[in-house]
DNA sequence: CCACTTAGGTCAGCTTCAGTCCGCAATAGC
DNA sequence: GCTATTGCGGACTGAAGCTGACCTAAGTGG
C-alpha cells in the first residue's frame, strides 16, 4: 500500500517538524482515524524510530533520538542550508571531515532538485571565504568526482599537469583524498594503463562521466596512503615553498592557543611566559599577520620568506598609518 | 505492511548510496523477488521520487533529482558531517543562511543519536575558527533555543544583562534572529509580562525547557524587524565601538573583491586603479591586518581607533622583523 | 473527580501484497 | 543480424495487511 508508506513518511516528517503532536492532530493532518495513527506510531517504533509518547493532558507524541538516524525530511530552505554547510565543510574549514562531507554532498546533490541546486550555487559563490587557503576549489566538481568514485563510473576530463601542459584523460576513478590542503583524485588512467593521482584543482572544464568501469583496488589498498607516498616521492605537498612558519609569542601558551585554530598551527610553550607557534605544513600569508594581530609581542623565527613577507606588510601598513596620522 | 514500508525505505537508501543498481541486485539485497522490486520502484515513483531506469546491458535503476527532495538516509559519518557543516554555517561563516541552518540543526539534533552528538561536539570544539568574530557562540545552545521557539515550549535560563547583573528569566520564546554578527532571542518574559530581546551569548549555564506555552506573535509580526527596532532604540549593534572601518586600496576593485568576503566588507571602486573597502558594521581587529596582507598598498581612512590599532601591529611586527633581520 | 490523552483488543470488510509464470521491448556488444 | 542482458508489465492466487468502529484501560494534571 503506497498510501500507508507515504503516510508513515509524512508522519515522520510531521514529527520532525515539531516536537509535540497529539494523536488527534496527527489524525487530522493525515486524514485517517486516530486508531490508525496509533497503529502507525507502532509501525514507526517497530522500524526502530523511537517515538516517545506522554499520556494525560499536555501529552502527545514526539520523536526522540534513537540508535539510528531516521530518514531526514528537509524542506527546501533546510536542504539548501545543509548543502551549503557541507560545501564549506568540504572546502577544508573543519579539520578531519572533508572527505565525509564530500561524500554526503555527492549523495545530496544527486537527488537535489535543480531549483535548489541553483540556490546553493548562488550562495556558495557569495561565500568567497575569509580563508587562508589559496586554491578555491569547486565543490560541485568535487562532489561530481566523488560520485563517480562511489559509483565506479569512468571519468573523462582535461587535466593541466605541473608543467602546464594540458591533456585529455580517460580514467576509472577510485577515490578522492584530501591531503590537508589539497584535493587529489586517485584513478586508473586507461590510456597510460597505470594508476595516477590528479590534483582536483587542475582539472579543467566539465568532467564527462562515462559508463561503468571495472572495480579496481588502489595499490596498497589505502588511497590516502597511496597519495601520501606519491606526494613524498615527488617532493610535492610541502607546497614548493616548503618550511613551516615559526613565531615566538611573548604570552602564555594557554592564552595564545585560544586564539589560534589547531587546524592551522600548533602552539608549544617556551618557558612560562612565551610560546612558539608553528604552522602545520607550509605557512601562508595570513599566518604572520594573524600572529601580529593578537596583540602580544612576537618574534619571527623563520623561515626567511616569512620575514620578508612581514617586512612587506610592515611597509604597507606603516605607510598607511603615516599617511594621515 | 511494516515490511513493505521498511523495504521502500531501504530501497531508497540503497538508491542513494550508489548510482546504479540492477533489479536483481536490489532483489538480492532486499530478499524479495525481482517482480516485487519492480513494483516497489513503481511505488517510489508514485510517491514522487524519480527513479530512472535503463534497459539493456549495463542498464539498471538510479535515483534522479525530482521536484521534491526525498527523505535523506544518511549513515553515521555523513550525519556527523552534516551536523558539523550546519554548525559552522550557523555560526555565521556564510551570509544569509544562518537562521535556516539553525532551524535545520535543531531538527537534526532532535533525532541525532547521542553517540553521534558526542562526535559532533568533539569536532566542533576542535574547530575554534580562524574567524574574526569575538563571541564564539555555542551552536548547541542555539539549536536548543531554536527548537524551543519552534515547539512553543517555555524556556528558563539565567541571563547576564548589559550591566553585568545576572537574573533568572522565565519566558515563552518566539524566534531566534541573527543580526549579522550576533544572535538574539525574542521572547515574552512571563515575569515582566512583556516582550524582551536577549543576546544569546549572554545566556549562561543550561537552559531548562518547560512545558507548552501560549502561541504569541511578536509585536509587529516580524521578529527580525522587531529586533532591529530594539537595537536601534538602544543604540546597540554598532557594537559600542561604532563606526565601520574604511581603507583605500590601490588596486582595481574587481581584483580586491576576490580577496574580501562580502559578508564582512564591501568593496567600492575609487577610480580605475583603486577602491575603498568598508566593513559592514563595526570593524574588527582582523580587518586592517587582512587588508595589509593582500599585497597591495593601502591607506587607512578611518576611524582613528583603526589607525591606532594598525600602529600597534606595525610596532609589533616591525620589532619582530628587526629582531633577526 | 474530571477532562484529556495514549494504549490496545476485537471484529468485519475490503484491499493489497508477493511470488510465479509468462511474453514483450529495448539496448549493447559481437 | 543475433544474442545476452535487463527492465516492463499482465494474470493468477493464497496469504496477509489495512482501516475504521467500538470498547475498555490507564496515566496525568488541575
Amino acid at each position: 500500500m503506497v498510501q500507508t508508506s507515504a503516510r508513515l513518511l509524512a508522519l515522520l516528517s510531521l514529527l520532525q517538524m515539531r516536537r509535540e503532536w497529539t494523536g488527534d492532530e496527527l489524525a487530522d493532518r493525515l486524514e485517517v482515524g486516530p486508531r490508525t495513527i496509533r497503529r502507525d506510531v507502532d509501525k514507526l517504533r517497530s522500524l526502530g524510530y523511537p517515538v516517545e509518547s506522554a499520556r494525560g493532558v499536555a501529552g502527545g507524541y514526539r520523536l526522540g533520538a534513537g540508535g539510528e538516524l531516521p530518514p531526514l525530511l528537509l524542506d527546501d530552505a533546510e536542504a539548501v542550508a545543509v548543502a551549503v554547510g557541507l560545501r564549506t565543510a568540504a572546502s577544508g574549514s573543519i579539520a578531519g571531515i572533508e572527505e565525509t562531507s564530500v561524500r554526503a554532498l555527492a549523495k545530496l546533490e544527486q537527488v537535489l532538485p535543480s531549483r535548489l541546486r541553483r540556490r546553493v550555487r548562488a550562495l556558495g559563490d557569495a561565500t568567497s571565504a575569509f580563508s587562508f587557503e589559496e586554491p578555491q576549489i569547486d565543490a560541485d566538481l568535487l562532489a561530481e568526482v566523488a560520485a563517480a568514485c562511489r559509483d565506479g563510473s569512468q571519468l573523462r576530463f582535461s587535466y593541466v599537469a605541473r608543467d602546464d601542459r594540458s591533456s585529455q584523460r580517460h580514467t576509472e576513478p577510485a577515490a578522492v583524498v584530501y591531503s590537508g590542503h589539497r584535493w587529489y583524485l586517485v584513478a586508473f588512467d586507461l590510456q597510460r594503463d597505470d594508476w595516477r593521482t590528479f590534483r582536483v584543482d587542475r582539472i579543467r572544464g566539465r568532467v564527462r562521466v562515462g559508463g561503468r568501469g571495472r572495480r579496481r583496488t588502489v595499490p596498497g589498498g589505502d588511497p590516502a596512503a597511496y597519495v601520501k607516498r606519491q606526494l613524498q616521492r615527488r617532493g610535492e605537498e610541502r607546497d614548493g615553498s616548503g618550511e613551516p612558519g615559526r613565531v615566538r609569542v611573548t604570552a602564555p601558551a594557554l592564552k595564545v592557543r585560544q586564539r589560534v585554530p589547531g587546524r592551522y598551527a600548533t602552539v608549544e610553550p617556551d618557558g612560562e611566559h612565551a610560546c612558539i607557534v608553528s604552522t602545520r605544513g607550509a605557512w601562508h600569508t595570513g599566518f604572520v599577520v594573524w600572529m601580529a594581530s593578537i596583540g602580544e609581542p612576537i618574534e619571527i623565527l623563520g623561515p626567511d620568506e616569512l620575514r620578508e613577507f612581514a617586512h612587506g606588510v610592515v611597509d604597507r601598513l606603516g605607510a598607511a598609518v603615516a599617511d594621515r596620522a
